[in-house]
DNA sequence: CATAAGCTTTCCCCCAAGGGGAAGGTAAAG
DNA sequence: CTTTACCTTCCCCTTGGGGGAAAGCTTATG
């Protein structure tokens, strides 16, 4: 099929997908005469495989990883998961610093009274040392 | 005085105030002679402000507009309170999709052993449709 | 005086992960 | 024969700077 069908089976954007045979990581047969990238079933599998591990917050690198994983019969499962734990602490890490952030804004917030007037708590907080 | 010191004392890199200057943000005099960019204490003071609305997750761009409503004596502490609703209301939405990110993952990580063994339901979870 | 050290300047390429759009080839349908 | 709908490559754009080259300035030292 041609990529414009297996972007929307994969529910990727063309774009997308060509991106992803640039970079090696779905490479799809090319046409010899038209140009046009060939995908079967097998390719369409990856896209849908990558589409999701990317909605998991895995970065391109780590989908490379895990397609390389997931192609392996006999890898073993303790190295995906030692990577979905890694990313389980990125995340983790993340929540944490954005939570702090959140806590500092909202004490900032609540002592805006957000009026007409120029004095704000929020721009002096910002300003000071 | 010089850039390198303007950017120590406002805890930032060199690299990132010439940034701050060549986008118009913080605009420092410029010697005629030498070319060299010359701070005064407002440069710097300007710069904290900015650098503490980094670490407070503002874009740049918001970051400009806070600077805009600091020197304008005049404005009111609505716009800033609006501004700061915003990205409270912006970094719950990015909470709740880590969150989410988060218990799915989880939920595949316990269901994998990560033995030496190649079974793993999280890969399996992966190329699921 | 020469020169080395430690500043500074501009300029250009690099990162992630594609998006937007131009210019041009191809295939099917009217 | 031409329109329409695909497809291709190519290049610039995004965020917020980092890295480094080549070159200019000032000051300290041999």
């Amino acid at each position: 099929m041609q990529i414009g069908e297996a972007a929307r089976r994969a529910g990727l954007t063309v774009k997308t997908v060509r991106y992803y045979a640039n970079i090696g990581m779905v490479t799809p047969l090319q046409d010899v005469n038209t140009g046009y990238r060939a995908y079967d079933e097998n390719d369409v599998a990856k896209l849908q495989f990558v589409g999701k591990a990317r909605r998991f917050d895995f970065s391109v690198e780590e989908c490379r990883e895990l397609l390389g994983l997931y192609e392996d019969r006999n890898r073993p499962s303790r190295e995906v998961k030692a990577l979905t734990m890694k990313k389980i602490g990125e995340i983790d890490a993340r929540l944490a610093e954005l939570q702090s952030l959140k806590d500092e804004l909202s004490t900032l917030a609540a002592s805006c009274d957000g009026d007409h007037r120029s004095h704000c708590p929020i721009l002096n907080a910002l300003s000071a040392g």
